[in-house]
DNA sequence: GCATAAAATGCAATTGAGTTGCAATTGGCT
DNA sequence: AGCCAATTGCAACTCAATTGCATTTTATGC
């Protein structure tokens, strides 16, 4: 049985072969993915349809996360627990990062959100760092 | 004259009706529109390709700036001066605020996003920072 | 292995945001 | 007033995402 496979019993998802190539295609990218992205990526063609309810039980369960995009269309990341371990429950208040030169989308797991003082009366809950520049790549080939 | 007239004469756009009531419109709310929220406002009705290009326009002559919006579309809120005239130039760099209650996004436009250190390689350009939770509105709403 | 019920899929149609080309109109000038 | 460039309106289009419904597939118990 498939890494894959393994992951969506966890879960107690249905193993269909939508789903363990779509999970696949996760866990093998780091970086994080749009619709037509994965689409691009699977060798055997799911009807549209299915890869959007697809990324939506995988969202709801938890296996992958939302990543902020600024050209507004959505993008998802395999949720990598390796990094968290410790406190047990998983948390998604990581940074992520753009790079404006590749366009490649990576989520910075130990970089956390840093916490900051809101105005008198505004109580914070969850949110957003999406941090805009080189990746690591495309910053050593400029300096070539 | 008017305020949003003047504002339009001094960035040398052409002073027609369509922007003089947009303009007048983000100065009076507070909050970051979208293209949908901002055709409700409007009193005559303009097409909704002029509304985009007056937001275009506007962006691209610094009156109103990007904010970020999760749902994917398109938010906009009117530049606000006041907070940086001892900087000369206008920074962008400030937090935004979600209120997960009545679902208004404001600009927090003295609280800066703050530096993190990234890992080895990677260079920072701009960011984003959208923090969620209650506003001070609704907070005191649920307080009582 | 086989029947069964629930879950997942494929297909067609639809919504909603945003864009583009082009002809008609209007704003800022002299 | 009259000119020209900028702006607008309209129609058509792209692209992401959603919904309803009929068909197929999966997990489970026999
Ligand atoms: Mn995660
Ligand atoms: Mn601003
Ligand atoms: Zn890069
Ligand atoms: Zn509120």
């Amino acid at each position: 049985m498939s890494n894959a496979a393994e992951v969506l019993k966890n879960k107690k998802l249905r193993i269909t072969p939508a789903r363990v190539h779509v999970l696949d295609i996760f866990i093998r990218e780091a970086a994080a993915l749009t619709h037509a992205e994965i689409e691009k990526l699977l060798i055997d063609d799911f009807d549209r349809v299915t890869l959007y309810r697809t990324l939506t039980s995988f969202l709801e369960n938890g296996l992958i996360h939302k990543v902020p995009d600024e050209s507004g269309i959505q993008r998802f990341a395999y949720c990598n627990h390796e990094h968290h371990e410790h406190s047990g429950a998983h948390s998604h208040t990581h940074v992520h990062f753009f790079c404006m030169q590749c366009s490649k989308t990576t989520c910075l797991d130990d970089i956390l959100i840093p916490a900051i003082k809101l105005p008198e009366g505004f109580v914070q809950d969850e949110s957003v760092f999406l941090v805009k520049g080189l990746c690591r790549k495309c910053s050593k080939n400029k300096a070539e």
